[in-house]
Parts: structure tokens; sequence; C-alpha cells
DNA sequence: CTGCATGCAAACCCTTTGCATTGGG
DNA sequence: CCCAATGCAAAGGGTTTGCATGCAG
């Protein structure tokens, strides 16, 4: 942890941010439960911890992570905004299966693993690079439908 | 178009719902759209033709059409929800380069296609209804990034 | 006719913004 | 010390809901 919190502080400092103690919170909750959050999910776990860290300042800093790539920010369903962890992110979610309607997410299904073949070609990020000018940092499946109890 | 009105009041009825008029105009812009479109979109085109359907009827709409599976949603970048028949949106697109900062989006770049090479197994609906209990209608790939405005 | 579908407005929820205050470097 | 970062509350934007009325079957 000493060395993330390392890296962090370093990723913020390089770019004249501050390392101030709500972004190390919210890092630190990001990497302890290490998977999808929202915003009110890390809002709620700083009350746990006896901070009164404005849902205001969880957007901003949220926003600030994103932009240094340091999180990633992902939105299905009518659900709100999820974040994580950015090197979690890459390593351990690329399909999610969503429903529709409540927005109930299952993320990287073993089932969804075998039920599905995705290659990318070794050239692709170059490539859609060069035609479409966007440089891609994520790359994600999705599976949506409707679950057993929203289909009633 | 009349083969595919037919259809839809076949489909709508069916499950005893009635085929009035906003569902029809609805329906029949995102038809001669043939893309996707924001519900305030298809609201400002109801506009245009003079009805006087209501923003809340078109939400409306669009949820039952959705969970008749005659459109489909999908919800990328920070935006508002999108909708598309779902004929089309099955056909055409199928994969999204979204830039994370702007949420621009482009559909199904042949240069995406090129650069994925997705193979979904013959079993794969039944595979993840049966251990998901989630019956798919949708399929889809969402490369994210930034674009090159975005990043300065 | 009967009850589902609609229009309107208000409510809701997530997210952003304005502003005075605080605290990190 | 100074300015970026924060907390609070209010505003914003998309979407949903309550209720009286209208219209398809």
């Amino acid at each position: 942890m000493a060395r993330e919190i390392r890296f962090w502080e370093d990723k913020l400092k390089e770019k004249g941010y501050k390392f101030s103690m709500p972004r190390k919170y919210i890092l630190r909750i990001l990497r302890e439960e290490n998977k999808f959050l929202s915003a009110d999910e890390i809002y709620l776990k700083l009350k746990e911890i006896n901070s009164n860290i404005g849902i205001a300042t969880v957007y901003r800093t949220l926003e600030l992570l994103s932009r240094l790539s340091l999180i990633c920010k992902i939105n299905v369903g009518t659900e709100k905004s999820l974040y994580m962890l950015s090197q979690d992110c890459r390593e351990k979610t690329s399909s999610y299966l969503i429903c529709e309607k409540c927005g109930k997410i299952i993320l990287n299904n073993k089932c969804l693993k075998s039920s599905i073949k995705i290659r990318l070609k070794d050239n692709a990020e170059k490539n859609i690079y060069d035609n479409c000018k966007l440089k891609i940092n994520n790359f994600q499946v999705f599976f949506s439908g409707l679950c057993d109890k929203c289909a009633e």
C-alpha cells in the first residue's frame, strides 16, 4: 500500500495537484474495495470513517483522478457512474452483464468469458488512433437484457 | 414501412398494449432516422410534426418498446440514454468508440471492426441465461479513451 | 363503455456550480 | 502566506411519478 500511496502522490504532484486528505482517502477506499463503486457508495464509506468530506468533493476528486487515468469510470444501464482503480479495472473486468431495467451488473462472470471469444489485433490501438484520433485506454464488452426479477 | 407498422402493432397487441398514436409516431421517427436518438431529440421531432406528445410519454413509450425488445437502449459517457430500432441496432452497430471527456461517439467504424475479432459461441445466449438468469437482447463492444481535442 | 395511456407539472436523483473558508506546499 | 481545494447549499439536467382526463379496443 505504501508504494501505491507514493505512486498516487507522485502522479498528482507531477501535474501540480495537491495530495489532499480527501484525495488520499478516496484512493484508499478504491484500493481496499477493489471493485466498481458509485460516488455515493464512496461518500458513505467516507462517513463510516468519520470524515466530513462532502459529496461535491467526491465528484470533483473522481473527475480529477479519472482525468489523470488513476481511475476509470463507466456508465451502464440507467445507473449512476461507477469508478474503479485503473490497474484493477483493466486486469479484472472486461465483460459486463447488465439488466436494462434494474441496472444490476454482473462483472466478468466465468460464463460470460467462456461464451465469447474476443481478440484485439496487435496493431489495434495504433490503427484506431490513426483513423479516429482517439487514444484508447479502455475496452469493454457489454451484454444487456432483462433479468428474471424484472421480467416478472 | 406498412409491413413494419403491422409488425409493431402485432408486437404491442400480443402483449395487451394499445397501438396508440404516440407509440406509432415514435416508432416511425426511429425508423426514419435510423440511428441512435435521445429522448429529447425524439421529443423535438414530434414537435416538428405538430404533435403535442409530452416528454413523459416519450420516456414511457421508450421504456415499453425497450422492454418489448422493439428498440434498444444504450448509455455511454456522461450522456443521456440513446435509443434505436432493434433490428438496425443489431445489424448496424455493435462497436462504439467514445471519448470519455466530451462524450463524442463513433459508431461502428470500419477500423474498429477490423481491429477486433469477436465470436459468440452458439449456445452463449442459453448458457448465460442458465448461469445468470438474464435474457440477453443486446451485445456491444465499447472502446473508450480521449480524443485529440480533449487531450489538448 | 372501461381501463389503459396520456399530458401536465411536480418530484426525484445524480451531478455540477457558486461562494466563502480552509489547509497543503 | 497564498492559492488550490473544500464544504455547504442551491441549481441543473435527465428521467420518473401522481393525478385527472382522453381515447383505443
